[in-house]
DNA sequence: CGGCATCCCTACGGATACTG
DNA sequence: CAGTATCCGTAGGGATGCCG
């Protein structure tokens, strides 16, 4: 069943996807992944699978709805693989793809950029309050 | 005129910033910077300083809003410096801080990532879609 | 040229309740 | 345990118009 039609295949090999024009596909994409939600989960996935309250526990204060929401769309971006087994009660387990794995590189250093510069940060931000 | 109080030094001295935890600021810095438009921003400005206009020009679709928003919060959070020219018109450049190159060489490769992995992310969504 | 102010609408995201 | 479904407030963000 040959779904994929010559102008899929053209469009697949088309490498020039660039996210400063509007309409490309890469502009959603970084739109997607530029977000709070999948940087913290991508990165406590960092060391081993998780299991969905394991997650939320890791995650504080994210609301199911956020979670199971970005879980889904990273599942559905094959960026993380969705384990369930049928015990009871059932368990399911969520951890990294090897694309997901690419992701986090440069994922995690942007959180740890966040942590580790938050006081010049916050220096900054006084002092143009200050001046204003 | 010294406005930093003992308790401020004393916040400033700990390292132990931990996005994870809802309440710390890093988590609302991270916020900030997941960004599709602070991505946009700060990669347009990697090659050096860019007028508001040549920003505008470089990202395609961005509103003078959004742009001016964006622009004022990196500002704000000292990773882009403002400069304004008093001539008739007047003209005002916008380049990144060192802080901003920083931030810059782990975000620049969140969009690469973006442009680069898109066919992959496209492949797996069609999967998903197709499965259910 | 490089903004700011305003209106307005949508969709992001939290709280709550229910289910296999 | 691991979700789904619903309601609902708010803030993100576009369009438009005005200003130094």
């Amino acid at each position: 069943m040959a779904t994929r039609t010559v102008e899929q295949k053209k469009r697949e090999a088309k490498v020039a996807y660039d996210a400063y024009l509007a309409e490309c596909p890469s502009r959603q994409l970084l739109d997607r992944i530029s977000d709070k939600w999948v940087t913290l989960v991508m990165c406590a996935l960092q060391d081993g699978p998780l299991r969905y309250s394991g997650l939320a526990a890791k995650l504080a204060g994210v609301s199911q709805k956020m979670l199971t929401q970005t879980l889904r769309s990273l599942e559905r971006d094959g960026l993380v693989e969705r384990t369930v087994t049928p015990s009871v009660p059932v368990r399911v387990d969520y951890e990294l793809t090897p694309l997901g794995g690419s992701l986090l590189i440069p994922i995690s250093h942007v959180k740890e950029w966040a942590e580790h510069n938050m006081t010049s940060v916050q220096r900054a931000r006084e002092l143009y309050d200050a001046v204003g």
